[in-house]
DNA sequence: TTGAAAGCGCTAACAT
DNA sequence: ATGTTAGCGCTTTCAA
């Protein structure tokens, strides 16, 4: 009953060799005579066989496991709320498809360190979990020859990095161009931790569009967040004590827009009847506690999905080169903006969305 | 550069023996002469050596990795709030002594298959996270000798099973006691999910404190809910239907809680003034969304890290009776809560507390 | 239709 | 102070 039984043991209680019990118990016994094959596989159940998957990856060269990789900057997973769709998504495509997966969340950025411990031989590929500007993940093709698929960052082309990922730039572009239909002229933005690319991705989303509609970008009214919700509080302080104020802010994540709303009320400022705030992400938590914040949804899980999906295709197929996909968003609209002026004539929209499934822009 | 040298190679260019490689690698240099401990080490450095894990495990028979296992009752491991902080607190600790995590989320209940997974030879224990009533996980010792302890889920002691979880017995009879205290004599329930644990310990402490406080027990006041935010609204909306109401709820989570007040303020019944709610739990988004939930705070990366802690303990000792650890929780007075009448006397209160910190009951 | 033999890359007695 | 040898449990040619 307990997991000790080997092949060998098998065989022997089947009275064969231990290639003929390797291959039926592999599937493959159409090679031998009927009754061989039931002798083995009823030794297999009676000893309640189990085969050693250390062994197997030995001898295979191949291990059944990815390994995913959390960037050391995210020091705790738990509030790292993107992570875990993407887990989740990366989790439904590869456990029926029998492979394990190992957590990796190196706590250093010495890159060879890092290296070391993801390829260390006991995973065929590394999916990595939102490597931001200067991570040691990263360095990949200095310490390891695994396939590795990125998401949750869409990286330069010069990374040759796969990756999945969702629009950050249309989504937010989407977003910026509601806003300003909404009859919004000044509008204020909070930016995300500047070492992750989708910030800055969102913020050139931001003032490209605004830009391109004509309306005044005021750099005091930009303000520098880091995802954070007290960062998003912060702005909210720095912001609402300027004597010129926004009518609508836009911030690149949903906690930042959460911690500014927040920040809003301790101060007894409406939203949105004086000040409009629009995130970013719909985190789990927004649509749920009375925010009823306007923002771009995407579907992470399918983002990990797909970069499971992909490792797969890389680890079978050897090189192939390096891929990008990104993932539509789609806008969101509840209730933390308003349009500008009740007087405001209501402007056509030029994207579809819905008042509350969100559809794709 | 790239995962290919071997130990043999690293040999070869240091003219040695396999043994001596191994040896002076795994730190045992004291044992050769100074020039052949550099050389070798030499060797490996300009050959980019990394040990092939998997061929350690097989030959030192311990794999030095462990699994993280997630009850197949969660379905998705994205809104299992426990867990997160749970991961965060083993990772912590094992981090740090070189384990590798294994993250296994079997989607079966069959026993047999979910063991197959499990314990296949590329984990040394297992960290099983809230099993619930009748999971296979807890069928554990008909298909495993693996060490195994149990974290999220106080479970009998039949089932002979290590495990660290909070106390729920003593952290919600604090927080009723404290609720009385506040002068509420019409009080009710929400339970959690009938096949955890948890929710039973929670709600018979409740019970068990109404009694002892001389407080009438209204079974009509006590509703089922699952631990889910939806369940909460729907026991708001049957509770608020009734002509008697209570003018103090308590919810065995707060993702009820939560649903509990958002439906009273769709229905605009005032919380705290009409109706007070408590929660248990301190859910990451309770704190910071406006809501000032009043509820239990714990420790759960703590209970990740000793859980990973005792593991390793029963791993290195081999058989080691059962332990169970159950870690206090804190009381957070927010302002969910208030006093029952104007009128009520301010009761001394028997635990302590803090009014936004916490502390130990 | 079956089995012998040679590994996979490393560790660990046990020599020398 | 260093090397020889025998595995760990399984897969996979290659023969028979």
């Amino acid at each position: 009953m307990r997991g000790k039984a080997t092949l060998r043991d098998v065989a022997e209680r089947a009275g064969c060799s231990i290639t003929t019990a390797s291959n039926i118990l592999q599937g493959r016994s159409h090679l031998y005579r009927e009754d061989m094959a039931q002798r083995v596989l009823r030794a297999a159940h009676e000893l309640g066989y189990r085969p050693n998957s250390v062994a197997r990856s030995l001898a295979r060269r191949r291990t059944a496991a990815i390994g995913v990789v959390l960037d050391p900057h995210h020091v705790r997973l738990t509030h790292n709320v993107y992570a875990h769709d993407v887990l989740d998504g990366i989790l439904a495509y590869l456990e029926p498809r029998d492979y394990d997966i190992r957590l990796i969340t190196p706590r250093t950025n010495d890159a060879a360190t890092v290296w070391r411990r993801i390829d260390n031989g006991s995973i065929d590929g590394a999916i990595l979990i939102a490597p931001v500007m200067g991570s040691p993940l990263l360095e990949w093709r200095h310490y390891s020859s695994l396939p590795v698929v990125a998401v949750g960052s869409t990286l330069p082309d010069e990374y040759l990095l796969s990756q999945v990922d969702i629009d950050n730039d249309a989504a937010m572009a989407g977003l910026v161009e509601w806003v300003i239909q909404q009859g919004h002229r000044a509008i204020g933005f909070i930016k995300g931790h500047p070492l992750h690319w989708s910030a800055h991705q969102r913020e050139r989303a931001f003032r490209r569009v605004m830009m391109l509609n004509g309306v005044p970008l005021r750099e005091e009214w930009i303000l520098q967040g880091d995802y954070g919700p007290e960062s998003g509080a912060l702005a909210a302080s720095r912001l609402l004590r300027q004597k010129e104020q926004p009518t609508a802010v836009i911030a690149a994540n949903d906690d930042m827009a959460v911690g500014f709303i927040q920040k809003c009320r301790e101060l007894e400022i409406a939203v949105p009847d004086t000040i409009s705030v629009a995130g970013f992400d719909d985190a789990y938590w927004a649509q749920r506690v009375g925010l009823q914040l306007t923002t771009i949804q995407h579907d992470r899980y399918q983002v990990g999905y797909l970069a499971a999906q992909m490792l797969l295709h890389h680890i079978e197929m050897g090189d192939a080169p390096p891929q990008r996909i990104l993932i539509p968003g789609a806008l969101v609209v509840r209730q933390s903006v308003a349009p500008a002026h009740a007087l405001a004539s209501m402007p056509t929209l030029t994207t579809t969305l819905l008042t509350e499934g969100g559809s794709r822009l």
